[in-house]
DNA sequence: TGAGCGATGTATCAGTCCGATACATCTGGG
DNA sequence: CCCAGATGTATCGGACTGATACATCGCTCA
């Protein structure tokens, strides 16, 4: 059951760690981890919360506030120690699942909690990845020599391109990991030395 | 009904009226034209190739090679003159669905069979696209001050910077088109003069 | 004051699309 | 001759989206 979409729920696993939300918020901070492109809707999240819930791995107090004022139908989520489990295990997997256009940048955005070790392995997965997709475009490319409209032409090309500076970025990242794991200099680590469990949540 | 999809539709419309063909080829031409990744599926092309045989926009004589060889149960479809005039018909709409991501690399790869200010029409919409999806993402990179994992900055960084390097490349293509429409060049038009109806399908 | 109105908030559903799968035929190598 | 793998057509369950419905909040303007 819970391995319905595993992107989303580790998405959502990973912002209500940083702070409890209800679920318009996560919506909305949800396209900021996803990409302003990869929008996801209602009709995906709020089933995914509720087989979280079924699950246990997060729950809703609704009885907060309950002293007579307004009484909201606003349901605030928070993960649950299940929850905090099944998060870092999923964060510990980085399997091949990660390599993914659309599951690549969700583990990259969690990349503050996730071991140093996993980061590597993720980021050298989707390298390989990448090349692979080089590979079959450019082989494509020569193989295209046929006849190809030369708009087409341009597009692979571009693609190619596009390709070929994600590879590049990705190797500056391995890179930095790399010095990190050697010399952890507070490179690219807001959060250097401690791991995480700030959970200063203070909205408007 | 045959308001599915759109994209595809006019994809295999596209290929088609290069030369005709069957569904397996029809899928792997697909795969180049829709880029590497976006692959489709049999499961939506069988379909749309039935809705578009009952919409007598394309045939398939299987009374051919009846004399006595093999008779295999291939399929191959070609254009019928309502088949072209349909083609012709979403080709010169340009509007606003043909900004989206999925939308747009179709219609540039058959940028060969488009009129120029349809093309410039196309470009044009998808840069007010791509400038658009900027400025949210630098808003919400500025706005984003707040608390944010620097892996999750980084990643709108690339993210943003991806989109600029877009922009310019059909910044570039814009400029292209404009000297085209005024001089003419063969600058990126492997027809330069004539007007398409080059159907010039002699394969193997 | 309160009427409008856009943002916030939860929820569902029909339709669409994908991944997996099944099945059949053709081709070439051992 | 036989098998493996490419070619080829076709379908289905289940996931996901976009649209929609509904309700409340908080702001502005007359």
């Amino acid at each position: 059951m819970s391995r319905k979409s595993g992107v989303l729920e580790l998405a959502v696993l990973g912002l209500l760690h940083e702070s409890p939300m209800h679920g318009y918020e996560l919506s909305k901070r949800l396209k900021g981890v996803l990409g302003p492109l990869r929008a996801i809707s209602y009709g995906s999240l709020y089933p995914c919360l509720s087989s979280l819930l079924d699950a246990g791995f997060i729950t809703t107090d609704d009885s907060a506030s309950e002293s007579g004022a307004g009484r909201r139908k606003k349901h605030v989520y928070k993960l649950t120690a299940d929850g905090k489990e099944r998060l870092q295990e999923q964060l510990a997997e980085g399997g091949p699942s990660s390599w993914d256009d659309e599951s690549f940048d969700v583990r990259f955005a969690f990349f503050g909690q996730t071991d140093a070790a996993v980061r590597l392995r993720i980021l050298e997965g989707r390298r390989s990845r990448l090349e692979e997709r080089q590979e079959n475009v450019t082989s494509a490319l020569s193989r295209a020599r046929e006849r190809v409209d030369s708009y087409t032409l341009e597009l692979q090309r571009h693609g190619l391109e596009s390709v070929e500076r994600e590879v590049r970025w990705l190797e500056e990242l391995i890179a930095t990991e790399r010095d990190g794991v050697a010399a952890r200099p507070h490179r690219l680590n807001t959060t250097p030395a401690t791991t995480g469990t700030a959970i200063e949540g203070e909205d408007s």
